[in-house]
DNA sequence: CTGAAAGCGCTTACAG
DNA sequence: CTGAAAGCGCTTACAG
């Protein structure tokens, strides 16, 4: 029932409580018949040293912080699972914060820094002044997980927004359409800034007229929104941000007797689950967000490692997307 | 840029520390004018204690671990949310750790206790004999989220799944249909078990003949299981125990030509996000899945504070959950 | 109401 | 290669 300590290893290995620990943390300095022994002792009474002192007492804890917004979309979860496939194998382990508008971020980002963690991962899809402000005198390496960091400071590890929307765009121009409607969230984000740049880019490269419908989170207004868009003259193709609005903006077409994809092409973003839900399945540019999780957290643990990683510029990362086309495009 | 220690703020308030600890742990101790002095410095330098610390000296950590399995399912990025909205409340803070197949369980288990959490919330819908055996030592509280425990030892808070498959069934009985299919899926989950248990009662009380098909988590064997199925026979009514399932039969049938829900009626668990985007959109009992973690969590808080939790039968907690009427259903 | 001191379970120079 | 000892930053009886 109750815990076992290093002390009781050492009793029963007949050793200082110094050589178990060297045992865990510095096994090449211990004689090997010695830590044999200990090991083997350690097995069997499945020690596991306590993680509060061991941080304590050597300023380093293994753990990492991921810090999330409240706002629970498609893709945490997958992101989450690349950080701890990643994470297991460093032997980190993973406190979870969620920000919220109710808290205040500066006091959310001094309860991480408190938690005595040896790197964050920062996702934020917001990301000002103001948060550069926040975050600068953070003792640890950062990595802004799906997202670019402007400052030296922090790493970063994303794909290229601004170009695969450039791409995509350019490649439905290439095939001869011209109405290409790019949907946005009204609400700000920066990651979505960037793919409607490269959309911006595509369509005046192309000398077409930009058309972009910013939109709510909410399915219901929507729904308006994009009936109403239709109303006005149905594109030939449209771009969503999301999948799910890709997706709601086909249904909306459906029922208004719209044949996807010969009078109307979808296009959504990430390839989420809900991309192979649609009736017809939805085209997408993959995000391939486990990726992103996963070198996300081996990037910061070369971070964590190096010493002299603070004065090191930090990188941003790009990983490679691809698209899926699907029945929603021709 | 260094962190502030509690010597600091003892220094600066011209304090002894033990004075600055009791502030922070049991203020009611201090008299008013010392304590509103050293908060003020506190605030001022924005101190947070180390945590590592705290838990170490306290042997409370004022955090929880939430443990889940490793298949990403798009529950658990909302009741993390449930969690977390209550875990800020009662100031507890997150480790998360993920299960999967390829890392030992009980090492695992042993990790959670030595990262020295003051209890546990586990999701794990396999719970079997073997599950109990390897946890039964734990030296803090556990609570199953969003399963029952069959032991008193450990608490739990879920729906009451057997009786709401049970309430649909027969509720889609009493309208007049027949034909009623239940879909679960080919992996063995305990949750599923149950929910097969209340569509099983229903029928047999009507008389009717069950009709059950296990199909894989994989969607493109989903619509080969699917296609033959509606091939041998069309149900009236098709219950499966995922959303995602719910909708993808619905998409094999429309493909076919038949209409929902006039010809076939479609009814999910859950209510994930995916249904409001399948067309038509999807009825489903709704699994208050935030409310299920949130309750978790304040039921884990109970249990921590009560010094005699352990001599306690820990409760089963069964949430309220309804069914959502939508398209897919007459 | 407050302070001095012991102790939480480890790690890591420092000796030997 | 190994041990004795100091120390990590806190909390909490114990005195006063």
């Amino acid at each position: 029932m109750n815990q076992i300590k290093i002390y009781d290893i050492a009793g029963a290995a007949g050793v200082s409580l110094a050589t178990v620990s060297r045992v865990l943390n510095h096994p090449e300095k211990v004689k090997e018949a010695t830590r044999n022994r200990v090991l083997k002792i350690i097995r069997e009474k499945g020690y596991k040293p306590n993680a509060n002192a061991r941080g304590l007492a050597s300023r380093r804890s293994t753990s990492v912080a991921i810090v999330i917004p409240s706002i629970s979309r498609a893709s945490v979860a997958e992101m989450i699972q690349g950080i701890d496939e990643s994470a297991k194998k460093y032997g980190y382990t993973i406190r979870l914060f969620i920000s919220d508008e109710s808290s205040d971020p500066v006091d959310m980002w001094s309860e991480v820094i408190a938690s005595s963690v040896d790197g964050i991962l920062f996702m934020n899809d917001e990301t000002n002044e103001e948060t550069y402000k926040e975050i600068k005198n953070t003792p640890v390496p950062v990595v802004f997980v799906n997202n670019i960091s402007n400052s030296d400071q922090f790493g970063s590890v994303s794909i290229d927004y601004e170009e695969c929307a450039y791409k995509i765009t350019k490649e439905m121009i290439d095939r001869g359409n011209k109405k290409i409607l790019f949907i946005d969230t009204e609400h700000k984000y920066s990651v979505n800034a960037l793919k409607r740049k490269g959309y911006n880019k595509a369509m005046m490269e192309a000398n077409l007229p930009k058309r972009v419908l910013f939109s709510s989170g909410n399915i219901d207004i929507n729904e308006l929104d994009f009936t109403s868009e239709i109303e006005k003259d149905v594109p030939e193709v449209v771009l969503a941000v999301r999948d799910s609005m890709a997706i709601s903006f086909m249904n909306v077409a459906s029922k208004k007797g719209i044949k996807v994809p010969d009078e109307l092409q979808v296009i959504g973003f990430q390839n989420t689950r809900y991309a192979v839900l649609s009736n017809p399945k939805l085209t997408c540019i993959e995000t391939p967000i486990y990726e992103i999780g996963s070198k996300s957290m081996s990037y910061l643990t070369e971070m964590m490692k190096d010493e002299n990683s603070r004065d090191k510029k930090a990188a941003n990362i790009l990983i490679d997307y691809n698209v899926v086309w699907r029945g929603s495009t021709k």
